[in-house]
DNA sequence: CACCGGTTTGGACGATCGTCCAGTACGATC
DNA sequence: GATCGTACTGGACGATCGTCCAAACCGGTG
């Protein structure tokens, strides 16, 4: 792992541990273990660290997507399989940070776009193949729904899984 | 309106304008018109600030609640009153801010949680009394589900009234 | 061995942070 | 008019911020 790679890697820690606004520039560096002056060597800004660390994040979990999706035949099954990926996944509050941060940084702006542009077509077109109605749509209130379940769940450990799908699942019908 | 006041508003614009963590005494001393050294003359830290303005809110958000759902008749009607609402006020991004700081401060997160679980308690109310099946945990749901939409709403616009409320409702069906 | 380019260090710089406090402004009370 | 308590001001304090840079380190090449 490279010394660039570890200060991503803690970049993404920290977000989701004190939040986008207190992540400084020595507060990184002592995580990844290097001098404070070697995020500006491989970094533009700290700022930069944070965006491309975020995006990246979104982007790897959105690639196991598919592969998780693909086995489901039911919506329930379906339901079920993202929300255990999002719950298990430790960056439950990197991604609800990671929106706020992105209505605030043009750049970070257009990649959660993207990814989320592409997380609801994948969504949709498990649906549409399902016969689920208007499959855009329902793909996108759902990707929402899931991510105020996960902002909740942060608060209230009780919304748990067995809670949330049965409920969840009647979007699906 | 007080000083106190004035300092309170301030603090809501600003952690919706900023963020949680970009909120400075100075910064909030200025937008409420005020020298600086006022703010630690009524509060006990810039923090406090934040935490009472916060919680107050959130509470004067929930306080409207009930009188919004008694009209409505059907479950569209009731999502379209609560949406309408939510989307209007302009807290859309402090809510959010607050959740994330309150997983991080415990005088918040209680308050936060107390506010919650009114907010449920009151839409399972309106649910029970319209018939919905498990009206606790569809409460809870599409508590978490609205946040949600407000969420992906500060990124992508076209996330409409019109596009939720048919999607949504068939949560309460 | 000397030398080199890429990598890393630790500290300097000015700006801004939260907090505190001596001093001012001012209506109420005597 | 003198005195007082409350409300407020603006600046001082040390800590920390983001950024930058001179110097040290280090494997590879001459």
């Amino acid at each position: 792992m490279t010394v660039r790679e570890r200060l991503l890697a803690a970049a993404a820690e920290l977000i989701a541990e004190k939040g986008w606004g207190a992540v400084s520039t020595r507060l990184l560096a002592d995580r990844a273990g290097v001098g404070s002056g070697v995020v500006h060597y491989h970094f533009a800004s700290t700022q930069a660290v944070l965006v491309e660390a975020a995006a990246g994040a979104l982007r790897a979990a959105l690639a196991g997507l598919p592969d998780l999706l693909a086995p489901a035949t039911t919506p329930g099954e379906a339901l079920d399989a993202v929300l255990t990926a999002l719950i298990d996944a430790d960056g439950q509050e990197l991604f609800i940070e990671t929106y706020l941060a992105a209505t605030r940084n043009d750049d970070l702006r257009h990649a959660v776009a993207e990814v989320l542009a592409e997380f609801r077509h994948t969504i949709a077109r498990w649906l549409a193949e399902h016969d689920v109605p208007t499959p855009e749509a329902t793909a996108a209130v759902l990707a929402a729904a899931l991510d105020g379940v996960m902002l909740h769940r942060a608060l209230d450990p009780d919304l748990t899984r067995a809670l949330v799908v049965p409920v969840l699942g009647r979007v699906l019908r």
